[in-house]
RNA sequence: GGGCCUGUAGCUCAGUUUGGAUGCAAACGAGCCAAAAAGAGUAGGUGGCUUCUAACCACAAGGUCGAGGGUUCGAAUCCCUUCAGGCCCA
């Protein structure tokens, strides 16, 4: 059990050993005080109480106060009456020593549990399309389905990672066209998959109204489908340029995908689904297409095969629960995808019951808002798209300055790398900080900030600790002090929290929990940094101490951040 | 037209899932007095590096919590209506 837990429960036993409240719902009513002088934790249970007893709040909480006995060894100190509330004072010389003792033993598994169980999850996420640019949209979807994976881990789960792209369509038709017609297939020599991102919206742009070129697409596609062996060659070439090109993404930003899966791979098994279930009655024909009737679940028409016999989405996805399930003999499948498929996902699984797959009531849409920029939604088709490897260009060449400024004599190389740890980690933090429900209209300016509430400030806390701790030469691990001024207690308060803070990311899904958590504690160490000098503390049992503190805040910080999927540099 | 999401300081956002903080007096019905206390970052203002890294800290300033109503001892938070923006369906 963690700390948080252990307290609540103590105030929750203490407060019902009292006639009064032995049969009320203690955990119901704990709350922050809003004020350090009102104590660390408080009860409001005297208002509820009041109508009920015909007295005021006041006096009931005075009543209640007269009757508690706080016992030698809690974790409690005193408990004050005020203004109707009861309000606890931690024992912050006995939490202290609870506290730092945990985390100095469990080191990076702090915060960790096996509240899992060890059930298997596959987390589905990234997504990007060969032969389209890779664009912060998807920066935002793989910060997200990272962090989420981490988390799930943390927290006891068999985590598998799997990344479905879509390699097959008419987007892909459109680029092999102009690769064709446009560039007589010439090769540029380096970055050979943005590229054919480029010469897809190229197309997009200049011919969507021409005929003749819509024409010939279509035949492009055709051939596709049909596997052509001249468009297949061509086919398997770019799309390697893509695939290339994202995996470097990836590694950049540190996700390792489990198993790719490819809309291509499952299109066959999506046409005998389709046709199995016109067969078993369930899908029907409509205009020469196959079609689930949603109708009377309020979810519209769910398409399986076009009247031309082509497998769309909804099909291949039908194919991919089963490959996925039977891959992974997963407990349960997260699908990372933006908010503009919610409809489509309450259509998806609800298919999957119908026809009684393994992903019915075992599948869950984590949605999140799209990213736009202030002239609108980006669209590769009109080419108004920002590029990941734009912005992360731009970003690392603001840090890499910073990095200089700070560190003349570090090597090139070495300092390269820095920036990388913390560019990435500002993008990263950018686009985790904030609820999965907010849309994000993309701002350079905004996301270029390395001040403030940010992914380096953060950084920046952790290479603090890591300072002190460098410097200190000599010293021993100290978790006793009986008299802990407010910075401490509030560092002490905080990362007690943390175990408690995981657990409520895995159940919201939210990893910006735990941006707002490191962002807390990084600003509290921050103060502390300023208030209590560590290595020339006035004592040298204060000073160790003082180290010990350090430590297992860089610990709790370095944990934190590592289920943000930001990496954290011994300096900076 | 229908569904979902969002609206909090000039700008970008936490907080909403689980409602909570400071007058008197009285004793739950009210009354009297009172105008009282909403969190960051950023921009702009001020101060702090011979000190454990200033990517930092401190101070001041900045608010009809979109609007209106309701429930409640108490509402940014719950309910209803309405406006604005985004997404999806038709």
């Amino acid at each position: 059990m963690n700390l948080t837990k252990k307290i609540k429960k103590e105030i929750t036993l203490l407060l019902k050993g009292i006639d009064l409240l032995k049969d009320e719902k203690i955990e119901e009513t704990f709350e922050k005080p809003p004020q350090p002088e009102f104590g660390d934790l408080a009860s409001n249970i005297s208002f509820s109480l009041s109508k009920k007893l015909k007295k005021s709040p006041q006096d009931i909480a005075n009543e209640i106060v007269k009757k508690i006995k706080i016992p030698k060894d809690s974790l409690m100190s005193k408990v004050e009456a005020k203004a109707g509330y009861i309000n606890f004072f931690f024992n912050y010389s006995k939490i202290t020593r609870v506290v730092l003792r945990k985390i100095l033993k469990e080191k990076d598994s702090y915060g960790s549990s096996d509240i899992g169980k060890k059930k298997r999850i596959m987390v589905e996420f990234a997504h990007p399309n060969t032969h389209k640019g890779f664009h912060i949209g998807h920066l935002r979807n793989i910060s997200i389905g990272e962090s989420i994976s981490r988390i799930l881990e943390f927290t006891g789960h068999k985590v598998f990672r799997t990344n479905y792209q879509g390699d097959i369509g008419p987007h892909v038709a459109k680029a092999l066209w102009g690769f064709i017609n446009l560039y007589k297939c010439k090769t540029p020599e380096e970055n050979k998959g943005e590229w054919i991102g480029e010469v897809y919206a190229q197309v997009n742009k200049k011919f969507s109204d021409d005929e003749r070129v819509n024409r010939e697409v279509r035949e492009i596609n055709n051939k596709l489908y049909a596997r052509d062996k001249e468009i297949v060659k061509l086919w398997k070439m770019t799309r390697k340029w893509s695939l290339d090109d994202f995996d470097k993404i990836y590694k950049e930003l540190g996700t390792k995908f489990d198993k790719f899966y490819f809309e291509s791979e499952v299109e066959k098994r999506a046409v005998e689904i389709s046709k199995e279930l016109l067969k078993r009655g369930v899908a029907r024909l409509s205009e020469g297409a196959i079609i689930i009737d949603l109708s009377k679940y309020d979810l519209g028409i769910f398409l399986l095969l076009t009247s031309e016999g082509n497998p769309v989405y909804e099909s291949k996805d039908l194919a991919l629960a089963e490959r996925e399930f039977g891959d992974f003999k997963i407990d349960r499948c997260i699908h990372v995808v933006g908010s503009e498929q919610k409809l489509y996902f309450q259509q998806l699984f609800k298919v999957f019951e119908l026809i009684g797959s393994s992903g019915a009531g075992k599948s869950y849409h984590l949605v999140y808002e799209l990213v736009t920029l202030k002239t609108g939604k980006m669209s590769s088709r009109l080419g108004t798209v920002v590029l990941y490897t734009q912005l992360r260009d731009k970003i690392l060449k603001k840090v890499l300055k910073e990095v200089e400024k700070r560190n003349p004599r570090m090597s090139m190389k070495k300092k390269q790398e820095l920036a990388k740890k913390i560019g990435i980690g500002a993008l990263k933090y950018g686009m985790l900080s904030m609820s999965c429900d907010k849309l994000l209209v993309f701002d350079w300016k905004e996301a270029l900030r390395l001040e403030g509430n940010t992914g380096p400030y953060l950084q920046y806390a952790h290479t603090r600790c890591n300072g002190i701790l460098n410097k200190a030469k000599k010293w021993k691990i100290n978790i006793k002090n009986e008299n802990l001024v407010e910075s401490e207690k509030n560092l002490v308060k905080k990362l007690a929290e943390f175990p408690d803070l995981v657990e409520k990311a895995l159940i919201d899904f939210r990893p910006h929990y735990l941006c707002n958590y490191a962002y807390e504690l990084a600003t509290i160490f921050s103060e502390f940094y300023h208030v209590c000098p560590v290595l020339k503390a006035e004592t040298e049992e204060l000073r160790n101490f003082r180290l010990t503190l350090v430590k297992a805040t860089k610990t709790t910080l370095k944990n934190c951040l590592n289920l943000l999927g930001i990496e954290t540099p011994e300096r900076m």
